[in-house]
Parts: structure tokens; sequence; C-alpha cells
DNA sequence: TTGGGCTTGCAACTCAGTTGCATAGGCATT
DNA sequence: AATGCCTATGCAACTGAGTTGCAAGCCCAA
């Protein structure tokens, strides 16, 4: 099923993902505002600020900026969420990989700090060789694209 | 002559920088404070935080927060400087690319934060390709790997 | 029914950086 | 010399994003 063919399925991005299912799976209890929280960064297309997240949950529901903060720290801990820097001082939120999801570059707007995901496709080739390279532990390989969005290119000047 | 060899020449990191011409050659006027700065950032092999290097301008003279802010932010302003992400809430500063300082990848421990530079090789090819791909602008790519720093490893657990 | 461990909320705090406004020096114009 | 303007710097207060401390509510086990 196409995401763009049809109405009240197009509010949830990922009709794959059982987002309490996927609590469960990671060693985490789920409570109403844990399922909110995963929800609303899951259910976007691009990875969202934490003021963001928050006026996404409090459309359906009451939550305490707080717990908002110590749940993101739980998902993020857990794998289930992962805490990315837009170049500004807000940390952006994204789903964990899965298999639906797998690892991805992101893009970052200059003029609006709109962050996008890209395609897994433009991850640059070579990165997983350099693991074991040196004394150091390398865990991961971070890649921003920096520039300006198409909105903001349209907006003009 | 190399950085090894010699006592007194290793104090600056950079032999072939003169920080005054450089801020002169961007369109910077050259004061006291903006040439110590510029050399605190370039002297070092690492990206400092604001603090690190609020301490080493210190260590020679008398600078106010704020205006060591303003500095940085003109500094990076005319590409002197760059600012650069390592995953905590401050900033990090290094030196812009010039044709001694070429473009590089950093790492970043996650448990001590401390930033390192690592040579332009590491940097994945295919780069370079993406940049007129789609409907954005891209202007830079930023890659950071992250993982446990040398020294964290010896400190053990 | 009592106690301990989670989960959430509220107030106060921290940290890194910013804003507003004042002061001081340099140079040009009168 | 006096005036005005422009830039660089300093000081105090502020801001935004996230954190800490502590209390209250809930659930289940003993
Ligand atoms: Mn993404
Ligand atoms: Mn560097
Ligand atoms: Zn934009
Ligand atoms: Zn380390």
């Amino acid at each position: 099923m196409q995401l763009s063919c049809i109405g009240i399925m197009v509010a949830r991005m990922c009709e794959r993902c059982n987002y309490a299912e996927m609590l469960e799976g990671h060693g985490v209890d789920t409570t109403p505002l844990r399922e909110a929280v995963l929800r609303s960064v899951g259910d976007e297309s691009r990875p969202l600020a934490a003021a963001e997240i928050m006026a996404a949950v409090r459309s359906r529901m009451s939550i305490n900026k707080v717990t908002l903060y110590r749940i993101l720290d739980l998902l993020v801990d857990k794998g289930l969420v992962k805490r990315l820097l837009a170049g500004d001082r807000a940390f952006r939120y994204g789903m964990g990989e899965t298999r639906h999801h797998p690892d991805h570059p992101h893009f970052v707007c200059s003029r609006c700090r709109v962050m996008e995901c890209l395609g897994p496709d433009l991850l640059p080739v070579g990165i997983k060789k350099f693991q074991t390279k040196g004394k150091r532990i390398i865990k991961h390989v971070d890649v921003r694209f920096e520039g300006i969005c198409e909105r903001c290119l349209k907006a003009g000047t």
C-alpha cells in the first residue's frame, strides 16, 4: 500500500511499526507517554527537535518537559531512537536503525535548520573499513550534508 | 623541518602560518586579541571548545567571554576557523581549510568527548559527486567518527 | 498493609552562548 | 583643538535547551 494513495492512513508514517511492541522488544516497559513519544518520532519523515516532539505529544495528551527528556534519553540509550546533530544547539531525534530503517546520512539546511533524511545509498562507500584502523575503537560514523533546502531555495533570497 | 626534531619550535603547531597575515588576507583587521584567538586555535593539533580557547588566550593576555565569542563568530564567518560538532552542547573550533590544512574528518570520543583530527585520506571517497544531486544545494559534507579514544582505552573501564 | 521500585511532575538549576548598552581608541572633518 | 563617527572591547543581564533534586502517585510483592 502506497502512502500517497489514502487519507486516514497517511497520519502514520510507518505502518509496519508497532511502537508498543518495539518498546517491549528492547526491554522497555510500555507506558502511554513512552509510546506517544516513540510514535511522534517514528511518524515523521525527518528528525525532530525535542520542542517539536513535545508539541506533537501534547496534541494528544499532557506531558512534562522533564519527562519528555527522560523518555528520549531512555529511548536513545536502548537504541530505539538516534540523537542527531543539526549544527545548532538543539539535538534532533530520529528513529534508530532497524531492518526497515537502515543507517543513512542527513541533510541540514543552514538557513532554516530543518534536518532531512537522505537515502542510505548516499552513504559514501568505504566507511566500514575504518572500523578497526588505529588504536582507537570506532563505533559509528556520522555523515551530515549541509546546504540550502528546497523550500528555502524557492523562498528566494 | 620536522616538528619532532626540535625543542623551542614545537610550541607552534604550524610554523607556516603567520596569523596576522592570515587575518588581513581574509579582510579582517588584526588586533592582539584576534591574533591570539586564531593562534590558540591554529597551534593546537585538535579542535578546541570555547572554554579551552579562553584559557589558552588568558595565559597570555586578558579577554572577556563575549569578546571571545564575537571573535570566534567573525573568524568562522570569514572562513578562517571552522565550527565543529562534538555531540555535546559545546561547539569545537578548528582551523579552516587552506592549502596546508585540507578538509578532513574528525573523531570524537564518546567517553571523554575529546575531538581529534583524522587524516584527509580517511575522508570517504565519492562525496564530491553529491554536490549537485537533487533540488537542494549541498555546500559541504561533515564526516564524524565516534568511539573510544586511545587514552580512554588505556585508562580501562 | 506495608514497603520498595518505577514513572511522572514541578521548581530550581546549569551551561554555553547572546543581547543590550556603555566605554575607549582611532581617524577624518571642521 | 574640537567634533563626530566607526570599530573593538567589556560588563551585566538574558536566553534556550537540557538537567538535577525531590516529592507524589502507582503497582506489585511480601
Ligand atoms: Mn534519518
Ligand atoms: Mn581538524
Ligand atoms: Zn531551509
Ligand atoms: Zn576519550
